[in-house]
DNA sequence: GCGCATCTGTCATTAAAGTGTCATACTTCC
DNA sequence: GGAAGTATGACACTTTAATGACAGATGCGC
């Protein structure tokens, strides 16, 4: 499994280079963004795991960035460290409210900032992978590992469950063939994108006959996971 | 066999120290955090065998801490005590809804921790070790360490039958190799991972003919332990 | 201390399940 | 009707797990 992908949203290429070198050294992948635009295009096209944002940026300010993001259902679930110069306590506060997940000081060492960043991702991984989801009666609990439709068992391949899981934390969203291998398969990965299809469909098929319809195709673009008839 | 190991939360390193000086005269091997965050990885990455935190923690808050703990089924488990400034019932109360098996309000003195630490200790081993579990006709019984089916006895291997009794313990939950060997071969041991399907298979067919299907292969992660089917 | 019996961990082999790709059939939209 | 986009079944290949065998380790009784 390739390690967690970490987004650096900082406007000073030297300081992102730092950070990079310390995620390297970690075995992190990770990508960069100077401002809060660009930092949201690939959040959108790449969804990584976990973001570090500075409190100051050109535009938008770091922190209403941060604001947008946890509102937005679609990113509010992706940790979120805020980097900053200024100590006062303020400050921190304000970072906590807007729902980050850490704050950290600079300025910082490299050690510090891998080690809060795996704290986080530990703490979130537990929070977020722990809860059962569940949409009428079909279940997908992730303690057991396990996919039951009015509690009888559904049996399907390992691909399939990834596939089923992040469709169910992620509704009513279209998401192209190439998201979905980002998301489910894992960043660099090279596969056909029209193999997706094919663990679509095997993937409906295990949820066939009641629940063939979760998973909708949304021609030209990709699929989606909704309870509302297409 | 080592003895307990502790994990002291506490942002007071006087305090800290205190504690650790009291369980070092009483033979416990501990941890210190200062925070949340590193108390979960320590938690995550050593699994003491009991938690004493501070109600009052910088960051997540001592009690926000502990319902999260009691939340989490991989930590549910691990005895905790909570220690106070405050003497309000209130916060007595509070504190034991969340979970917590004690409750001691500083100033404490060392003789004072220990022998509650000592209490809870024996109050959850007891709990834990010496209660027969019972699955429809197979029963374990640690006191007399012994494994039956409708009464007459199961033989298998001491590796097995801690096996079982973890899974007895811990059932509906898919643990992966590396989990297991964690729990029940124990932390610092070098095996390699393929061994536990050996054991595994040693397990089910010492369950044979009748509870083969009670241990589950989860393709791609690990194993379960349920009653129901797969 | 010795010998027997049991238990353990590892390996090689076999069996099973899952994966990605393709060719073909089917839909939809213009 | 034709072009583009999807669905589907088949299949070769890869990955993962089950199994049986075995040699060293361990423990026990004598």
């Amino acid at each position: 499994m390739p390690n967690k992908n970490v987004l650096i949203v900082d406007d000073e290429p030297a300081i992102r280079e730092m950070i990079a070198v310390a995620l390297e050294m970690a075995d992190y992948g990770y990508w960069e963004a100077g401002d809060a635009a660009e930092a949201h295009s690939i959040i959108v096209d790449h969804r990584p795991d976990i973001i570090l944002l500075d409190w100051m940026l050109p535009g938008t300010s770091g922190i209403e960035f941060a604001r947008r993001l946890k509102r937005d259902g679609g990113t509010a679930d992706i940790p979120l460290i805020i980097l900053t110069a200024k100590t006062e306590e303020d400050n921190k506060v304000q970072g906590l409210e807007v729902g980050a997940d850490d704050y950290i000081t600079k300025p910082f060492s490299p050690r510090e900032l891998v080690a809060r960043l795996k704290a986080v991702l530990r703490r979130t991984v537990v929070a977020g992978m722990e809860t059962p989801i569940e949409i009428n009666d079909l279940k997908l609990d992730p303690v057991c590992h396990r996919v039951t439709i009015n509690d009888q068992a559904v049996a399907m391949g390992p691909t399939e469950y990834k596939l089923l899981q992040f469709f169910m934390t992620h509704q009513e969203r279209v998401y192209t063939r190439g998201q979905l291998l980002d998301q489910v398969w894992g960043g660099n990965v090279y596969v056909e994108e029209r193999t997706v299809d094919v663990h679509i469909r095997r993937l409906r098929k295990a949820l066939e006959p009641n629940h063939y319809s979760l998973i909708q195709t949304v021609r030209g673009t990709g699929y989606r996971f909704s309870t509302k008839a297409a």
